[in-house]
DNA sequence: ACCCGCTTCTTGACACGGTCCAGAATCGGA
DNA sequence: TCCGATTCTGGACCGTGTCAAGAAGCGGGT
């Protein structure tokens, strides 16, 4: 009487991200499906947000069970995690291509930007200290226009 | 009968970091002295590594003091406050060059790197979305040397 | 040097994000 | 259908950071 799994009559659209799971080794649940839709639906949600979604779409779901799945999706690789100063870890399912993100300092909304010159020229760092470099994490911080716009009007 | 907060016979070398201060509007404290004292000797360090410096100089600290001087301190100006995903907030008193940061995923250790190109190019993003963009922060993630060659070295 | 008003420090409680744990439920292959 | 391994649930727990009220300290004027 809880929610159904993996329903016999779905469409592809659903085996989709099914066999996405398989693919990864990764056993096939209900809560996984509606944490992979709720990620690729709200980019750059926060992990409450995702279990709100996911309530809403499959009816009850532990905290434990939201941090488990984002955690192992994103090790495998399927989701990203981005963890912003001064807010909680956010995710996303734009993986593969190296994008890099824009944050409002008002209101907190992150938007994605490609890289500046566009083949990840920001890997190379002047002086590497012999560190074996894997990622480089752009973060642009600014006011977006709704923001902007809110300061600069004050006529209200 | 707690600590000196402003010794009369104090060289000059004390004089400085407290006309900083002065020169930024702040007033001169004990515990404001330290703590700038304790982020310039440890670059990088945590709000609970500064208040344990801290403590071990003048005694005893409330944490309260180490976050407010902290936050008091980088909005300033005289400090910067760096928010790497995965760790607490971290401190250092390098301000005003342009200088990004190397984490290192196995032990967590920070080093400064110096821009790629050498004069801010990261800042300019291929699409600031209408954002009005102010700071951009680049955070290089891999492995110490250290690290390296404990995993690359397994005989024991 | 003293005093007084304002700033700052202390103490304790709280909020939030995230993790750990033991047991129940589910998945999926035979 | 059955069974073992995996996963989900529910609760407690921890660390980081913040809020609030009262005591203590700083510094300018006299």
């Amino acid at each position: 009487m809880t929610a159904r799994p993996n329903p016999p009559d779905s469409p592809a659209a659903t085996d989709g991200p099914a066999a996405l799971l398989r693919r990864s080794g990764i056993q096939v649940t209900a809560q996984r499906l509606a944490i992979l839709r709720a990620v690729s639906a709200r980019p750059h949600a926060t992990a409450d947000d995702i279990a709100e979604v996911v309530r809403g779409e499959i009816g009850t779901i532990s905290r434990q069970a939201v941090y488990d799945a984002l955690g192992l999706l994103s090790e495998k690789g399927l989701i990203r995690r981005i963890q912003p100063a001064g807010s909680s870890a956010r995710y996303e399912d734009r993986v593969g291509d190296n994008h890099h993100h824009l944050i409002c300092r008002g209101c907190g909304r992150v938007v994605d930007v490609d890289c500046a010159v566009g083949h990840t020229p920001c890997l190379t760092a002047a002086d590497d200290a012999g560190y074996e470099i894997d990622e480089a994490e752009v973060v642009y911080w600014g006011r977006c226009p709704e923001c902007l716009e809110r300061s600069a009007d004050p006529v209200g």
